[in-house]
DNA sequence: CTAAGTGCAAAGGATTTGCAAAACA
DNA sequence: TGTTTTGCAAATCCTTTGCACTTAG
């Protein structure tokens, strides 16, 4: 993981960017939750553990700097607030959300099950595609009887 | 249309609710924009040119309304602010958006593309799913160069 | 040293809510 | 008449911004 962090340092760096102790410890927080769904506030609560002085605005600010750099990408769930995860936007191409609507859950289903669809889309309305979301609702193996 | 509106009316009815002049305002505009897709606002904005003393929590809380009965259904295109359009959800399921990155405009999809795909979730995923719904974004014929 | 980054508190935008007045059934 | 519904304004929630202070390089 220092690796990682290193290299997310040299990347930022090469941008006239520095890498502050609180945007370390950003990092930090979204490469140990991987694969969670976390939102800006969540992401605070995590920080503040190992740096009370953060301030929540900091983290507003670094996670809209990782997202531009693609360090990390958001996914909106509809419930009101952005998500952010670990990883640029070209993982998100074979990577989508299956939500339960009776626990919350939420399952990543990591195949890319579109492909004939886009060269369809293509086809039929002339639309070149580069990136696609799909979010699947239903019941988990769990919630279903 | 007249016809759909008396339609919705009884649908209201049946259920304790009443058809006020304000809701009927409010689903013309949502009748006569069909192909559009209205923010809240908007809704208000076009609202107020036909009764100028709607108030936009009347707005907000008939949508709200509306969408519960399945007479509207909404759309988040990650812009923050949730967008209306009438039809019920079961119409959903076989219409997509396609959003263009660089005017902006937002194609319908009116295939249901995904039908393989549902039932390879269910396999291999252990998944039922309900409903989907598919942003695709890309350029369209005339951004695309 | 100096531009970039920070924390705080205040501002912002979309949506919701409390409440007294108004209106449907 | 008795609930519903309304309009208004205030409140709320998430996010952004202004500003004086701090810090990385």
């Amino acid at each position: 993981m220092k690796n990682i962090i290193n290299q997310v340092g040299e990347k930022l760096k090469a941008k006239e960017y520095k890498l502050t102790p609180q945007r370390q410890q950003i990092l930090e927080v979204m490469l140990e939750n991987k694969d969670k769904h976390l939102s800006a506030e969540d992401v605070y609560t995590l920080v503040k553990r190992k740096a009370p002085d953060v301030g929540l605005a900091t983290v507003y600010r670094t996670l809209e700097l990782f997202l531009e750099h693609d360090i990390i990408h958001s996914v909106d769930f509809g419930d009101g607030r952005k998500r952010y995860e670990y990883g640029d936007n070209s993982d998100r191409h074979h990577h989508h959300h299956a939500i339960c609507l009776k626990c919350g859950k939420i399952l990543e289903i990591n195949e890319d099950l579109l492909e004939e669809l886009e060269k369809q889309v293509f086809k039929d309305y002339n639309f070149v595609v580069i990136d696609h979301e799909l979010k699947i609702f239903g019941y988990c193996g769990e919630c279903k009887r």
